[in-house]
Parts: C-alpha cells; sequence; structure tokens
DNA sequence: ACGTGAGCTTGATCCATGTCAACAGGAATC
DNA sequence: GATTCCTGTTGACATGGATCAAGCTCACGT
C-alpha cells in the first residue's frame, strides 16, 4: 500500500520533525514574516520540544534561564510569588505566544509558567537566537516587536488594574481572550475557559466570588451564555460599552 | 591663560559634544558594558540631543516612532488615556532610562511621554539601533536586557496593583524611587517628588485624597517626613515591613 | 453507580477606599 | 504686593468589592 501511496511518507516525516517551516503558527509566532531559507536556519535551532502536562511548571521563578519557550499547543498562565504569600497571575498564554522573555533580564526566570492544560512547548536557546538574529533582520526586528508588544500588554493590564471596576476588568478580559482565540482560527463568540475562577480573579484583581457575580451579572443582562467553563458571548458590543463609558 | 591649560580646551570640546563616550550615565543606560570602540560607534548614531520644558511631550500616543529616547537629565511620566477620559501613568523615568519601547510593536507610540521637569534626551533611530546591534553583540544584548527588564517592572506593578492595599504600595512606590536615586549618587533618604500626588495616585491605582492620607500616617508613624514634595525616609525598615507582611 | 472534593454560586455583612466638600499654603502672574 | 490658581490636607459620608459562610454542581476515582 504505501508504494501506492508515496506522499504518505513525506507527510509522516514532517509531522515528526520538529519545524517551524511546517508548524501551522509560524505566522503568529516568532518565525512570522521569513523566507523560506531564513525559516530553515530558524529550525536548526529549535531542536527540544517538550510536553507539559495539565498542572506541570515549564519553569519556576528563581531557576537560572538559558531558553525562551512558543507554546505549539496548549495554554499557560504565568505567576509571580510575593514573601508572605500573595501571588498574582501576571498572563495567560496560549498557542503560538512566547514564554519566558522576563528571564532575560537577569538571567533568571522572574516568574513560574504553569500549563493549563496538557500542552507541547519549543525551546529555543536565547544565545543562538541573539546569534541568528544578528544574521537575519527580519528575525531581529520580529523579535523586538514580540518583547514590545508585551510592553504594551502590560500597559494595558495596568490600565485595567489602575482605573477599571470589576465588570469593566471582566468585559476586557473575555474581549480579549475572544479576540485571541479568533486570531487562531477558533469561534470569537464560543470558548472555553482553562483557567479557574480564582485565577481569573487574580489576574484581574478581584476576588473569585466578585468574578463570579459578574459572570452572573453578564447572564442576566443577556451579554453572555455561562455554564462552567464554556462561554458563549451573546452581545460584543454591550460588553465593549461596558469598558468604555463607566455605567 | 589658555595657553597655559591646554587642558582646557579638550574639556570644553567634549562636553559640548553629544556622546556616550562622555556621558556620566553610561553605566546606567544603553552604552552599559560597551568597549571604548564600540562606544564610539554608538555616538556616531546618537545625533540628535533635544531639550523638553516641564510639561511639554517628549512624544503623543498615536504618534510615528522611529527612535528610542535616553533620557540625558530630568523627569518623565508616561500615561495611556482610555477613550472615555479615564488616564493612567504607567511609569516615572529618570535620567539613564529609556523611553519609546512601547513603539517598537506598532511603529507607533502607545503612550505619552511628558516631561516633569526641565529635561534632556538622547534621540536613538531604532532601525540605526538593530543595525548596530547586529554588529556589536553586547549592545544587542544589553538591550535585550533593557526590553525585559521593562517586562518585568510592568510585572512588579502589576502586582502592586492587583494584591497591595494603598499604604502598601505607596511604601513600595517610595522605596523603589530611594533605590533608583541611590544608583544615581543621589541620597537614598531624602528627595524631592517631580510628581503631583494626582500622578502618583494615577501610578499607584489611588486617588489624591488616598495618596495623601497615607503619607500623612506614615509621618505621623515617624517612617518619614513630608513636605510638600520634599521627601526624608526615617525607617527604611518600617517601609519594607509594611510592604512584605499584610499588617 | 456512588461518594468525594474541587470549583462555583449566592447571600449577608464589613471595611478600605472613593467621593464630595471645605479649606490652607505656595507658586506663578500681574 | 495682591490675586489667582494649583496642589495638598483633612473630614464626613457613600459604596464597591472583600470577607465569611452555606450550599450546590459536576468531574473524577473507586
Amino acid at each position: 500500500m504505501a508504494s501506492t501511496y508515496p506522499l504518505n511518507q513525506e507527510i509522516s516525516l514532517s509531522v515528526i520533525k520538529t519545524a517551524c517551516s511546517n508548524c501551522n503558527l509560524r505566522e503568529l509566532c516568532l518565525p512570522f514574516g521569513l523566507s523560506i531559507d531564513e525559516l530553515e536556519r530558524l529550525d536548526d535551532l529549535i531542536s527540544t520540544r517538550r510536553r507539559i502536562k495539565r498542572g506541570d511548571h515549564l519553569y519556576r521563578a528563581g531557576e537560572v534561564f538559558d531558553s525562551i519557550y512558543a507554546i505549539r499547543s496548549g495554554f499557560f498562565k504565568t505567576d509571580v510569588l510575593l514573601e508572605d504569600g500573595r501571588d498574582q497571575v501576571t498572563g495567560f498564554q496560549m498557542a503560538g505566544e512566547l514564554l519566558g522573555l522576563d528571564g532575560i533580564s537577569t538571567e533568571h526566570h522572574t516568574c513560574n509558567a504553569i500549563a493549563l492544560e496538557d500542552s507541547e512547548i519549543c525551546a529555543i536557546p536565547f544565545n543562538r537566537l541573539e546569534s541568528l538574529s544578528r544574521e537575519i533582520h527580519n528575525l531581529q526586528h520580529h523579535f523586538h516587536k514580540v518583547m514590545s508588544r508585551e510592553i504594551v500588554r502590560d500597559h494595558g493590564v495596568m490600565m485595567l488594574l489602575g482605573t477599571m471596576r470589576a465588570e469593566e476588568r471582566l468585559a476586557a478580559f473575555l474581549l480579549n481572550l475572544s479576540q485571541r482565540f479568533t486570531a487562531r482560527g477558533f469561534s470569537h463568540a464560543e470558548f472555553y475557559l482553562r483557567m479557574t475562577r480564582e485565577e481569573i480573579g487574580s489576574y484581574l484583581g478581584l476576588k473569585l466570588e466578585t468574578v463570579s457575580r459578574a459572570f452572573s451579572k453578564f447572564q442576566e443582562e443577556g451579554y453572555i451564555a455561562v455554564q462552567q467553563k464554556h462561554i458563549r458571548i451573546l452581545n460584543v458590543n454591550s460588553l465593549k460599552a461596558l469598558m468604555n463609558h463607566r455605567c
């Protein structure tokens, strides 16, 4: 049978090979904008692909930094711990996004990265990324954009934490998730939350009860339908309006 | 007289020339870790030095991005505006720190940078910085560290906004300022605030009245002495303790 | 099929911070 | 030197969200 379908062999080989060039996330991830040629050079440096089980750490605060990580599939959270035990979720990351940028600064990770579902990541040794990006202008520039985007995102979160009230925060959170799922080809209106109410609350600077109440409120108002972690957005405009005008 | 002091001429020339190589902030700023040789190449790309008067914008949200800026002297704030008029101060920057990193991501600035006192900045054309950092490994690496440090700093602010109460936030803020003044050779215990209570409040996610009350409380407790914008820290340890244990 | 526990919802109450208001002190302007 | 405005302080009161508590739901393991 194999002899009549020679193509099959190629396909199975390409599936096995860990490579940006055959990753369907390449337009969302680090390889964005690279030529075929350049892509292959990037492939060379991504040798390690790792599975991380739900609940496991990809890295922990304090560990020595040597790689950044691209999420191939799955869902992560990052969190920071204070000495007194308080902690805060600093972000939720999905496929195509990079983890570990915080470690460059001190050569040690400054937060924990934990898988919220079984996930797969590509490890990118940072010194090799630096040397390759000295050679590939597009790679260098795009990497800078990614870091800058992280800074802009953080400013958005600061805005949210500093000036918005509970319901506005949750609306902003849902709209952001929706937009990121859309970019990955999923429905913008219907998705599963990978995180608990407590984790959402930690990210939004709220207690889990407040998050829960806000979900109920949105449901009463007909903005969304919630069933546990299953969310359907019924009225995007109301959520957007909620975010922009204080009412 | 000049003939008897030939050295004077050299000194005055070096003062006039805009250059990292003779800037006393070079160890805090972008040139950190560069050799004399490399420093001179960096000098070539920093042609523009600009004075910004107190209250004036260095750049505005929405403007096209083409340079990042190093603060040579003075003090800035950055802030973000929401459509509905709410705004939030996202940071205060002092000499040796970089401004404009947020603009790399979209090639447009995403916040406003405003001088809080008469200031002087060096404009660094970003495309030239990228090409130079393709040649100078140290420059590339240090630039990455600076961007990463900004991300880590933002996570700290998120932590502050998400989990700390008013007095803890103000204590963290004062300790952070103190530490940064120290790094610049100023007193760690005595300094002038360049920003108003309202700006501090906006940064810390508090109203100006709450900031004012917290200052008064710290003064009553003997942690600090406040007189308008003049601050003396009398008991660093109490401030640190306040920040770490919830009490 | 059943029991168990983690995660979620909802209600009652409390408190930190926001809001509103009056006033005071300095700096800037004329 | 008087006037004005901006900034900061303080008090009284309001309120959004935290806290405490009870009960519910559903996924999971046995």
